[in-house]
Order: structure tokens, then sequence, then C-alpha cells
RNA sequence: GCGGCAUUAGCUCAGUCGGUAGAGCACUGGAUUGUGAUUCCAGGUGUCACCGGUUCGAUCCCGGUAUGUCGCCCCA
């Protein structure tokens, strides 16, 4: 094999058998958006590379070395490969006012890139599906978005899924708190250790969620981001806890939980489970009130969340989910410059009635055919001479039940005789 | 971006204390006329990831690169 040529490391080629899979999976997610009135927007995958400055915040990872920029060479223009979706999502709901129509529960599904170090579970091209709610304000539809998590595990057939919630407030009670959180811990600055000192400034909440058994109890006692709440942001998270309650929907509340992007207020949430490693957050989300004005529309609120596509996938995988075998009813067989003709007529005409039909193309020995037969998986064979091709006959042939023998047919009655087969066969069964 | 471990046939993996390599599955052809999944026989199964170094000689030892994987950082 040669190395001269291959897929760019972290973006892998998705083969067959993990692509059937991979459209059920959509097929279930689709059906499950449905449900909830979510409606499909395809964003380009290549945006201004401002749009993720202003949405994402210049500070971040995302921006600050993950990002795939690059200046179109043919008109000067910096553009960027979408690291996540809400920021194009939003872009095209104020480019197209779709804000003040109908269609505000939008989803999308797609690559996105960030240049990280790849392994388990992240990639440099990785899937998400993004869900995005916009101009809705209240409480009701951060849990109703929760509550669609919990309804697509069942969904998929998956447990151990947990929630984690939490409230960042509003961007003037973070503010505060930050700053108080920075004090706090500039007095401990001799004992933070070498990842604490280099958080301080740019990310000084994540300093809490430090596994350093020296910085515990300094932790401990540093100011809480819920004693800055408001009353409205604390009506608001108790408005989203209410409704989980209601619905049963268990969760822990998670003080340290904050997003990775700058546009988040108020209610944020991931779903988690231990099952994948250190990549565990198999849904993330949260309130973006501010997102759509700080992009040039009019103030708008919103709320949202992405899923891992690799992720649950691997998870479901984890959990013993297989693909069911994709496979043709009908194989068609044929030998001879007539049969070949006949075959032809023959495959179409099955695919008229409704039928999944493989002609084989290429040639070979009968023998040869039939086990290409086999191996697709087709519940029948239909084998077409020169015999057959001059009498307008096939041969048709079980290829999965014992005892049943091969039978010539004129071509015309072969699938009222397979779909006669194929019920017998659904009736066993059933009754079995 | 940092550190640990790994890379042998299309796939899953043996192996050589340094003397240019194997198994199973899959694949191709054959076992009297035109019939599969069971059987039998024959056969490609390969720069032993890539580049360089040590050596009479490297798939094996050493260095670098690529890719994967685990963890860190961060995130879906």
């Amino acid at each position: 094999m040669s190395h001269t040529l291959q897929s760019v490391r972290g973006m892998n080629d998705i083969l067959p058998d993990e692509a059937e899979f991979w459209e059920l999976f959509e097929d279930t997610v689709r059906t499950w958006l449905k449900g909830y009135g979510y409606r499909p927007i395809r964003m380009p995958i290549v945006e201004p590379t401002p749009l993720f400055k202003r949405a994402i915040g210049e500070v971040t990872d995302i921006v600050e070395k993950e990002m795939y920029s690059f200046e179109d060479s043919l008109n000067g223009e910096q553009l960027t490969l979408r690291p996540e979706g809400t920021a194009g999502c939003v872009r095209a709901v104020i480019q197209h006012g779709l804000a003040n129509q109908i269609p505000r529960r939008l989803y999308y599904i797609g690559q996105m890139f960030r240049h990280e170090r790849p392994q388990k579970g992240r990639y440099r091209q990785f899937h998400q599906v993004g869900v995005e709610a916009i101009g809705f304000a209240g409480p009701d539809i951060d849990a109703e978005m929760i509550l669609m998590g919990a309804r697509l595990w069942d969904d998929l057939g998956l447990d151990g899924i947990e929630l984690q919630i939490n409230s960042l407030g509003q961007p003037d009670e973070r503010a505060q708190h930050r700053a108080a959180l920075i004090a706090y811990l500039e007095h401990y600055r001799e004992i933070l250790d070498e990842d604490g000192k280099r958080r301080l400034y740019t990310n000084p909440l994540r300093i809490l969620d430090t596994k350093n058994p020296a910085l515990q109890e300094m932790c401990a006692g540093a100011p809480k981001l819920m004693d800055y709440l408001g009353e409205a942001s604390l009506a608001h998270f108790e408005g989203v806890q209410r409704v989980l309650r209601d619905a049963g929907v268990p969760f822990t509340i998670n003080p340290r939980l904050v997003r990775g992007l700058d546009y988040y207020n108020l209610t944020v949430f991931e779903w988690v489970t231990d099952k994948l490693g250190a990549q565990g957050t198999v849904c993330a989300g949260g309130r973006y009130d501010g997102l759509v004005q700080q992009l040039g529309g009019k103030a708008t609120p919103a709320c949202g969340f992405a899923m891992g596509v690799e992720r649950l996938i691997a998870l479901i995988r984890e959990s013993g989910g297989e693909p069911a075998a994709s496979a043709p009813e009908v194989y068609v067989v044929h030998q001879g410059a007539a049969a070949s003709r006949l075959a032809f007529r023959v495959a179409e005409g099955l695919r008229d009635d409704g039928l999944d039909v493989l002609l084989h193309c290429g040639g070979g020995a009968f023998k040869s055919q039939m086990k290409k037969a086999d191996a697709s998986g087709a519940a029948f064979a239909v084998i077409i001479g020169d015999d057959e091709a001059a009498t307008g006959e096939a041969q048709l042939k079980s290829l999965r039940e014992e005892g049943v023998a091969q039978r010539k047919l004129k071509v015309d009655d072969l699938a009222e005789a397979i779909f006669d087969h194929l019920i017998d066969s659904d009736d066993e069964q059933e009754q079995g």
C-alpha cells in the first residue's frame, strides 16, 4: 500500500458497514427531531473567519489554536472551516430574517473541524447534530431541550448517560463572580500549581476543577457563582429544574460546569458517560441570549445544544448495537447473450414491483455467480441461462430456506412468487 | 501543543535471542455438461508504516517522521 496518499490526520473515512450504521442513527435522530417540531437547515461548511472570532470569543482555545483558517487565494477573503455550528446557524437566521418566522426550531447534521490532537472520540473532522431554538426566552425551552436528550437516549437504547446542569447567570453577574474569584485565588498564588497559575487569568473557573489534593481545601472556600446570580437568573434556573423534576429526569447541579464558548449565559448542561474514556461528553449546550445581537441581529434570546455523532455511535457500539445486515432481496444470475438481455429486463421489472435487486455484472461462471449471490445475502437467486431465455422463463431458487425446490417460472410470474415466499417467511417468524 | 505505548497480508494476529516471514478469515481458479452457503486441491496473499544510522547483513537494535491509541490540555 502506498503511503503517499492517505486521509488527513484525524479525518476519517466512514466505510459502508459503518456508514449504514450512521444512516440508521440519523434516521432515528431525524424522527426524534420531527417529534419536537424541529426543521432542518443546512449551512456552508466554510464561513468568514470573523464570524467565529466574534461568536466563540477571541481568547478561547478554539479560536486561538484549533481553527482551520486560510486565505482564499483567489480574492483574499479570510475563511474558516466551521469548528461548531451555532455561529453559522445564527448568521443564517439573521441573514434571512428567520427569527421573525415560524421555523425557529432548527437542526442540522454535519461536519465540524478542529485542529486538535486526535484520539478516540476526538477527531479533526467530526460530526455534530446541532439543535437550536431561536427567539425563546423562558426556561421552558431550555428544559424541553434537556428532556429531548433523555428521550433520544431511550430511542437509541442507551442508558447510563448522566445529566449535569448549571447556570452561568448573566454576563454582568458572571463578570462580578470572576473578579471575586481571581481576587480570592491571587491570595493563594504561592500554592497554585503550574496549571493553576496559567489559568488564573484565562480560565479561573477551571482551577476549581483541579485534581490536585493540595488545592482542594482552597477550592472549597472559593466564591461560588451561584451566590452572584440575581433573582431573575435564579428563577430561570429554578424553572428549568422544576420541569426536570416533574418529568422525572434525574440531574446533578455541577457548579463547575462551564462551556468552552463565550456566548453562553444562564442554563448550561451536559450529558456525560463514563464509558468513552477522556471524551465523556456526548451532548452539551445551553442558552445564548446575547449571540444574535452580537452578530448584528436584533436582540433575540436563544438556546441550543450539540451532540457528537462519533461519540454517540461509539457509545451505541459499546452497548452492543450492531447494524442490521443490508442485503438485496433478489440476486439475478445469468449467462449468455440472450440471457443477459432478459436479465436486465427481469431485474428492472422486479424493481418496478418494489424489490431490491442485485443484477450480476461482470460475467463469470454460474458457480462464481452463485457464490456472489450467496455472499450478497439475497433471499432469492433468479437464474437465467440460454434455455430459459429462449422460453421467456427463469429459475427461482431460495437461498435461505432448506428443502424448497427450485422452480422454473415465466418471468412475469417471478415477482408474485417472491412476494408469496417473503410473506410466508414473515408469518413463520411472527409465529415463532 | 505535551508525555506513555503501539504499527507485520484486505481484516484479526503469531514470529524471528539480527541471517530478507507465517496462521485463520476473506479473495481467485479448479474437482465431467448450467447452481451458493458444508468438503477437497491449488494459488497473489507482504518494500514486516516511512526515512536514516549501527552491522558482513536490520522486520528485529538506535534516531527521526507519519499514523493510531491512552492520558494531559480542551472539547461534541
